[in-house]
DNA sequence: TGAAATGTTGGGGCG
DNA sequence: ACGCCCCAACATTTC
C-alpha cells in the first residue's frame, strides 16, 4: 500500500498544521513520523528539558492519533539513515513536511529531498512556521530589510493586503491505521528533566504594552510553544485583540530575525556589522563563570541568570540587562553569552537568540548603539523597585552572603566605551 | 527597548 | 528692592 509520510519537526501539533493538512488531502494514508535526530541528541545532556518537552508532546500526539486508529512512528537515527530505512519499510509516494529555515535544517532538507527524489518519492515542504518567509517581505529594490521598523511596516502592509485564507480543510480520516510502539525516554539515552515548559496564556498579556518590562508581572509563556510548534503563529495572531499591536510587533521581530538569518547566514558566527570585528574582548573565564552562575554582585543580573538556570526562562527585560552586562561591563564576546543561552533557554531559537545577542552587543543589524550601556542598578530601580523579582531568585541579597559587585559600574562603563571606540573600524 | 554629562531655568534664602 | 548663590527640575547633548 502506498502511503504519504508526514514528517514532524518543530510543528508538534495536529491542528492548523500546513504540511500535515496537505498530506491528509493527498489521497494516501498518512504515516506521521518523528525522527529523534542523533546529530542533535548527542549534543544534549541526558536531562535536557527541551528534549523532554518534545518527548512528552509526541506522546500526547501519539495518544490523539490512537483515538483515530493511528499512531506516531518514531525513529532514533541520523536523518539520512532514517529515511533510507523508512523508504525500505514503507512504499512511500510522497513526504510532507514544514520548512525550517536554519542552516542545519535547510542543508538536511536539501540532502533528504535529493535522497527521496532519487527513489521516486516526492518531497513537499511548506511554509508553516511563520506568516512570511524567505523573500515574501523585501524592500522595493528587491533586497532584504536590515532595519526592523521599515520591515515591520512592510510586513503589516503585505499582511493586510494578503488577508486571503488559503488554509485547507484536511481529511482527518486519512491517517494510516496502524499502531506502532512508542519509545521509552531511557531508550533514547535520556532521563526526565526537572525543568518543565509551562502552558501559554494570552490572558496574561492583555496589557502587554504597559506591563511587559516588569519581570514580576505574568508573561504569556508563549515562546517555547512557538519554538516547538505546539501552537501555530497563525492561531496566536488570530486571537490577538485590537490594541495588542506591541505584542504583534514582538512576533514580527521573530520573523525579522528569521529572515536575517535566512539572508545572512554568516551572522551565526560573525558580527552582522563587520566594522565591529576589531573589538578586543577581555573574555575572562572566571568572570564568565560568575555571570553564568548569577554571582556578579548585581542583583538584577544575578536574579535573571538564576531564573534561567532554574527554570529555562528569563524575562525579556532581564535578558537585555544580563546581555548588556556580559558584553559591556565584562567585555565578553557576545558569542559566549549566546552559547550559554542556547544551552539553557527552553525557547532557544537560533535566529532570535543570535539577533538579540548581537543587538545587545551593538554588532547586529538595527542594534543598540555601542554607547548605550545599561546601568544594572537603575534598571533594578525602574523595573523591580520593590525587589520582588530579586528576592525570589537571590534570597541572600542584602545579607553578608551576597557578593560585592564584581566590577565597579563607572569603571566598567568607561572601559567599555574606550574598548569599543578603539575597536570599531570604518 | 539608556545613562551620564552638560546646559538652562527659576524659585528661594540671604546679605 | 536687588544681586548673588545654590540647587532642584527639566532639557539637550554626548557617549
Amino acid at each position: 500500500m502506498k502511503v504519504a509520510v508526514f514528517w514532524f519537526r518543530r510543528d508538534l501539533r495536529l491542528e492548523d498544521n500546513t504540511a500535515l493538512n496537505h498530506a491528509l488531502n493527498s489521497g494516501f494514508p498518512v504515516v506521521p513520523v518523528f525522527i529523534f535526530d542523533e546529530n542533535i541528541l548527542r549534543e544534549l545532556p541526558a536531562n535536557d528539558a527541551r528534549l523532554n518537552f518534545i518527548y512528552d508532546t509526541l506522546r500526547s500526539i501519539n495518544g490523539q492519533l490512537h483515538e483515530r486508529g493511528s499512531s506516531l512512528y518514531c525513529v532514533h537515527d541520523k536523518p539520512k539513515q532514517a529515511w533510507q530505512k523508512l523508504a525500505e519499510q514503507f512504499d512511500i509516494a510522497a513526504v510532507y513536511t514544514n520548512k525550517d529555515y536554519e542552516p542545519y535544517a535547510t542543508q538536511r532538507d536539501t540532502e533528504i529531498k535529493q535522497l527521496l527524489v532519487a527513489k521516486n518519492i516526492e518531497f513537499h515542504a511548506f511554509k508553516d512556521q511563520v506568516i512570511f518567509e524567505e523573500n515574501e517581505v523585501l524592500k522595493n529594490d528587491g533586497k532584504p530589510y536590515t532595519v526592523f521598523t521599515p520591515y515591520k511596516n512592510k510586513w503589516l502592509e503585505v499582511y493586510h493586503n494578503a488577508l486571503v485564507d488559503d488554509s485547507i480543510e484536511p481529511n482527518q480520516d486519512n491517517f494510516h491505521q496502524q499502531k506502532y510502539p512508542f519509545p521509552e525516554l531511557a531508550s533514547l539515552g535520556f532521563e526526565p528533566a526537572n525543568i518543565k515548559v509551562k502552558p501559554y496564556d494570552l490572558d496574561n498579556i492583555s496589557d502587554y504594552e504597559k506591563t511587559r518590562d516588569y519581570p514580576t508581572i505574568a508573561t504569556s509563556n508563549l515562546s517555547p510553544h512557538l519554538r516547538f510548534g505546539t501552537v501555530s503563529v497563525r492561531q496566536i495572531i488570530e486571537r490577538l485583540k485590537p490594541g495588542q499591536d506591541v505584542f504583534l510587533s514582538e512576533l514580527i521581530w521573530r520573523e525579522f530575525f528569521m529572515q536575517i538569518l535566512y539572508h545572512f547566514p554568516r551572522v551565526v558566527d560573525e558580527n552582522f556589522k563587520i566594522k565591529y570585528n576589531g573589538i578586543q574582548w577581555r573574555d575572562n573565564e572566571a568572570d564568565f563563570e560568575k555571570w553564568c552562575a548569577g554571582k556578579t554582585g548585581y542583583p538584577m543580573v544575578d536574579a535573571g541568570m538564576r531564573e534561567l538556570n532554574n527554570t529555562g526562562y528569563m524575562h525579556n527585560r532581564v535578558r537585555m540587562v544580563t546581555a548588556s552586562f556580559l558584553c559591556k561591563h565584562l567585555l565578553i564576546d557576545w558569542r559566549w553569552g549566546e552559547a550559554y543561552f542556547a544551552q539553557k533557554l527552553l525557547d532557544f531559537e537560533l535566529s532570535s537568540n543570535n539577533g538579540n545577542w548581537q543587538w545587545a552587543a551593538g554588532t547586529g543589524c538595527d542594534a543598540a548603539p555601542y554607547f548605550r550601556i545599561f546601568n544594572p542598578e537603575s534598571q533594578l530601580k525602574k523595573f523591580d523597585k520593590n525587589l520582588v523579582y530579586v528576592k525570589k531568585w537571590v534570597p541572600e541579597f542584602g545579607t553578608p552572603d551576597y557578593p560585592e559587585p564584581m566590577v565597579d559600574h563607572k569603571m566598567a562603563r568607561e572601559r567599555a566605551l574606550e574598548t569599543y571606540k578603539a575597536g570599531i573600524g570604518n
